[in-house]
DNA sequence: CGGTATCCACAGGGATACTG
DNA sequence: CAGTATCCCTGTGGATACCG
């Protein structure tokens, strides 16, 4: 256990230099996670996740809630990450189609336990939070 | 692999209705990973990992950059969620700790691998990025 | 169909000063 | 020591209108 902690302490000096070490240079970590647990970043990627290849109205209906000008933002900002791959086809009417590359299938797996954790706890959350806010 | 894909489906329409059932009613997927995922959250997380308890002022200088208002802020948060212990001594001058509960470590565990991913894959992305921006 | 462009409101967050 | 209180600035994101 205390070696499990003198470990912890180490990763913990490794993480903390990678995402602190200016707050004029982007920090790697924060940035990543960031761009990933943004508003609509997160559904976007399950999304694609659950259908394999998206059109641009087929997303924006699964969300449901989406404005048009943030599916847009964020499907760029994923695609400039590499996580998001967009095929246009030149018809007309046009179409695009998005799906994950494998750099976003490997952060999906990486997100899912921490979803699964966040629905299986979310009730304890959100009830813990409202009677710290009855006093 | 179609096994698979089912699967993922079946998965993010289960996600997507806790997530996106309303947008007056607080989504709890959302609200939780939202919660851990601001700018000092993660951090904030992470220090007490590496320490077990730590003052607030300690935790102040091992952030860093963190403002005073915005470090108070985090930890109010964190410990409304139940993921942090706040505990006052009754002393002059004054002395409070901060721990992760248990609820907060099982979160850490979660987080640990989107971490080292993000870290892994930081150098991957950003100059993704970059090359996206040049044109 | 799949976007841009523009405008605007509001919440997150920083700096500073003060306090039990 | 461990906060509040106040002010203000910025970025995120929504609504609307237009475009190739």
């Amino acid at each position: 256990m205390e070696n499990q902690d003198l470990k912890s302490e180490k990763k913990f000096k490794e993480y903390f230099n990678l995402a602190n070490s200016s707050r004029n240079f982007s920090c790697p970590v924060r940035d990543v996670v960031a761009h990933v647990s943004d508003k609509w970043s997160l559904l976007v990627v399950y999304a694609l996740a659950g259908d394999g290849t998206l059109r641009f109205n087929e997303l924006k209906s699964k969300i449901g809630d989406v404005s048009q000008r943030m599916l847009t933002v964020t499907v760029r900002k994923l695609e400039q990450d590499g996580l998001v791959k967009r095929t246009i086809y030149p018809e007309v009417p046009p179409r695009v189609e998005y799906q994950l590359t494998s750099l976003g299938m490997e952060l999906l797996n990486k997100l899912v336990p921490l979803i699964d954790w966040a629905q299986e706890n979310s009730n304890l959350i959100i009830s813990s939070r409202k009677k710290a806010a009855k006093y």
